[in-house]
DNA sequence: TAACATTAGTTTCATAAGAAACTAATTGCA
DNA sequence: TGCAATTAGTTTCTTATGAAACTAATGTTA
């Protein structure tokens, strides 16, 4: 039998979007105004540090993120001289990007305030909870990606 | 040892972000052009449809939801007839918001489709890793707000 | 009881974000 | 070849969102 009533504080697409609105809310202060970067424009670091000189598209592909608020922060980050473009001959309509010397500078600064978040949200976590909460929510993106 | 390496599939709000905006998503899809309500009027008629009679503040607390977007939500589904407002005579700064007759139309309507799409998700959960789950994610809560 | 502080809710203003249309380059195929 | 379809990326337009200022009512305190 369906349970047909809905309890918000145990609806889990609610809670999710509760705790990662907060979570990227905490981790953001922590950059934003520091380094005056919104969060598109870190996750495109992010990727850019993690893997570089990749396309505009492979950011998209590589961060799930709209393909305009790629464009945007990429242009943004060019502006203020914190990745770079190079144009690929053999495809015009494409360019490949990597950190400059400062974006890869600021990259390093923010690394370990996200990874600090991190450990502190799992901290009293065993190493078998993290696991078994890792294992389960991969699950449920299975399952999402499914529907 | 810090680990020095961001890997953004494994980052844990990165992922939480991820799985958070694509239910989101998918479930608006099936409530917000079929019934014209956007999330934030969908989460307020959810706030009232649990707990009838309570104010546009205490609706800020219940969804922890900015209180302009549930200004705003509120006076849409006024103007369309979904809630109604009693204004209280002994603080006439606050009102008393409940569901219409067609907002609990509505709202009956879309419960199973939010509670389908849950169950979708934990389809293959064992009542244990459901419990498991619940029990971990409301741990990270915890910690997120001890921050 | 006259000010000052607080609270509920709204409006304004500036920025963010996404859909759709667009440009420019490349690829596929008749 | 040459023209339709595809792809990379940008721009435009409309709507969403949040911070801060504001209005109106109530509470507090000297």
């Amino acid at each position: 039998m369906t349970n047909k009533t809905l309890l918000l504080k145990d609806f889990l697409p609610y809670r999710l979007s509760l705790l990662s609105n907060k979570i990227s809310r905490t981790i953001a202060d922590g950059y934003e105004e520091r380094f005056s970067l919104t969060l598109p424009e870190w996750r495109v670091m992010a990727a850019l540090g993690e893997e570089p000189n990749i396309s505009a598209n492979q950011v998209v592909e590589k961060t799930a993120m709209d393909k305009v608020a790629v464009s945007r922060a990429v242009k943004k980050l060019l502006e203020d001289g914190r990745i770079e473009r190079q144009f690929s001959q053999d495809d015009r309509r494409r360019s490949v990007l990597t950190l400059s010397e400062s974006g890869a500078a600021i990259y390093q600064d923010i690394i370990p305030i996200a990874l600090t978040h991190e450990q502190r949200l799992l901290a009293n976590f065993s190493d078998e909870e993290k696991a078994q909460f890792d294992a389960l929510f991969d699950k449920l993106m299975q399952n999402q990606s499914a529907l």
